[in-house]
RNA sequence: GCGGGCGUAGCUCAGGGGUAGAGCAUAACCUUGCCAAGGUUAGGGUCGUGAGUUCGAAUCUCAUCGCCCGCUCCA
């Protein structure tokens, strides 16, 4: 078994010398984990869309899917509370290297004042016994009094320094009252920086009075401001499903691990519109599909499980990640969570549109509860490029470097060849790719060796060599060469449209879900 | 953001103050023709970038950018 660290560093290399992913903007030194989809990697994403969308929208008829724009009113995020969530100030203390909210810190500080003060009281009502009387100690007691004073005035200043997003104040604020670090016991901070999860820009081109507007860091809300459109106008009745595939930024600090966590990626979403009081009947219906629609890939069971949160975000009340066995270790890959009617209800508080919905059968409105499922596309993207990559010790002792990619999800389905370059055989073969290409995306090769050009294809994870070969001049028959097994079979010409058909449909993978 | 490791050809890497190397890959030709590594030839790198030290820097120093790992963060 190789290192774990080795088969991420192999998986990145693989994509890169083959075309599957490049570093962004790499002749510039790159950008800081960025990264771009080459010729190959865009097919294989492509097809991953395609197996989701496919899945979502063609075979559930209660569920559409929908494109929405990636900018949105600002209104948008004040009401999915993306604005106030995400806007702390943090600072990091450069011994312990342990970080902490600035603000918290001095709260934390101010408490102190708060906690002696509970100490005098403590102390006075000792002191007087029955006759204590908390109200007027509170009032006349010089150390309470200092203490109180204090107290105000740095709560004071906090919020105007808060209110201002004043950092330096901030910082200088820490520093003046020399709060130390709990951990490594000193006061050396750095500078103090704003985490703003969303990236901002303006929109229009004067810059003052413009709005701020941001871009989406999750597609899920493009869905929830359109459910009155979709379901009006595609007469959806509860329980129905928006499904969408788009871009997604968020300004992390730390984006790592490859295209694992970068700052902008792509997600395939798709809420899931249900009666409230069934929404967790519908949870664990959708919990069980997804991991099903996952694991009909074939890259084997072992590497899927589910992790259920014991802790909820604000929003959900049950809500499970299925995780994915990468090579650096088991990471989230797609999550599925009950969010109750707490989206709608805020764009129904934000907007004053009634985001509700008329149940005949119960004769009532209702906003309906909602259960999301949000695939990270680019993960799945690695998910599936690095368990298929594999380095294998054939019976004669050499290796080979093959990509076993689920058929359905391979760019190229099939590569035709000549066995040689003479008597008409690239002709032949030609004749042959032509025809094939009207429905898979075919490769021709004819340089090197026969055994060189089915390693090549092996490495990019093409399911299907035919070669083309003196025979088949005389009875019109080729073989057909299988990635995984290495086998050839000798077949009609006329049958090859239907033997790869049956390998690499979507259909197949569909089925199992 | 902190700490550690690294950056030399498309990939994997060697070299280590005196004007750039290997294997594989790529391209051409010859040969062969069903599971990589036959022959001949060719292209490709201002050694991540910038500055400093030096007569001279890929090599030493500093800064910077990027990648990997750990910590941190990740409704």
């Amino acid at each position: 078994m190789e290192k774990r660290e080795d088969k991420l560093k192999e998986v990145i290399s693989h994509a890169k010398e083959y075309g599957y992913v490049f570093p962004s903007s790499e002749i510039y030194d790159g950008l800081a984990a960025t990264y771009d989809y080459g010729q190959l990697g865009a097919e294989l994403k492509k097809n991953i869309k395609d197996y989701w969308w496919t899945a979502m929208v063609q075979m559930h008829e209660e569920i559409v899917g929908i494109d929405a724009a990636i900018f949105m009113h600002p209104k948008t995020w004040k009401a999915s509370g993306h604005v106030d969530a995400f806007n702390d100030p943090l600072i990091d203390n450069k011994d312990s290297k342990k970080r902490y909210r600035a603000d918290v810190l001095v709260e934390e500080f101010i408490e102190k004042y708060r906690d002696k003060i509970k100490k005098e009281v403590e102390k006075g009502r000792k002191r007087f016994g029955a006759d204590f009387d908390e109200v007027q100690f509170l009032a006349t007691n010089p150390n309470v009094k200092r203490s109180q004073e204090k107290i105000d005035d740095l709560e004071d200043r906090l919020s105007k320094i808060l209110g201002a997003d004043n950092l330096e104040g901030l910082k200088a604020m820490i520093e003046e009252l020399n709060i130390v670090c709990p951990i490594s016991g000193t006061s050396n901070w750095t500078d103090v920086r704003q985490f703003n999860l969303m990236f901002a820009t303006e929109l229009g081109s004067v810059a003052g009075d413009a709005s701020t507007i941001y871009l989406r860091p999750e597609t899920a809300q493009g869905i929830f401001v359109n459910f009155l459109n979709v379901q009006k106008s595609g007469r959806m009745k509860i329980p129905f499903g928006i499904a969408q595939i788009g871009k997604a930024f968020r300004n992390e600090i730390v984006a790592r691990q490859f295209i694992f966590r970068m700052r902008e990626f792509e997600q395939m979403e798709m809420q899931y519109f249900v009666r409230p009081g069934e929404e967790l009947t519908w949870y664990g219906y959708w919990k069980d599909k997804r991991i099903k629609w996952h694991k009909a890939l074939g890259l084997g069971e072992e590497y899927y499980r589910y992790h259920d949160h014991i802790k909820l975000a604000h929003y959900a009340n049950a809500a499970a990640d299925i995780e994915f066995d990468f090579p650096m270790g088991f990471k989230e890959l797609e999550g599925i969570h009950s969010r109750t009617d707490f989206d709608l209800r805020k764009h129904e508080e934000f907007s004053g549109k009634k985001m509700q919905f008329f149940d005949p059968e119960l004769n009532k409105n209702y906003i309906p509860y909602v259960i999301e499922t949000s695939v990270g596309l680019d993960r799945m993207f690695l998910a599936v490029l690095s368990a298929s990559l594999k380095n294998e010790t054939l019976e004669d002792g050499s290796e080979r470097s093959v990509l076993s990619l689920p058929p359905a999800l391979a760019p190229y389905k099939v590569a035709v060849m000549p066995l040689t370059r003479k008597d008409g055989l690239p002709e032949k073969a030609r004749e042959i790719m032509n025809e094939l290409k009207f429905e898979f995306n075919c490769q021709y090769d004819e340089k090197d060796s026969p055994g060189k050009r089915y390693r090549r294809q092996d490495a990019i994870g093409t399911p299907y060599c035919v070669m083309v070969d003196h025979q088949t001049l005389e009875d019109n028959t080729v073989t057909i060469r299988d990635r995984d097994t290495m086998l050839q079979d000798r077949v009609k010409v006329d049958e090859l449209h239907s033997i790869i058909e049956g390998k690499v449909s979507l259909k197949n993978l569909l089925k199992l879900g």
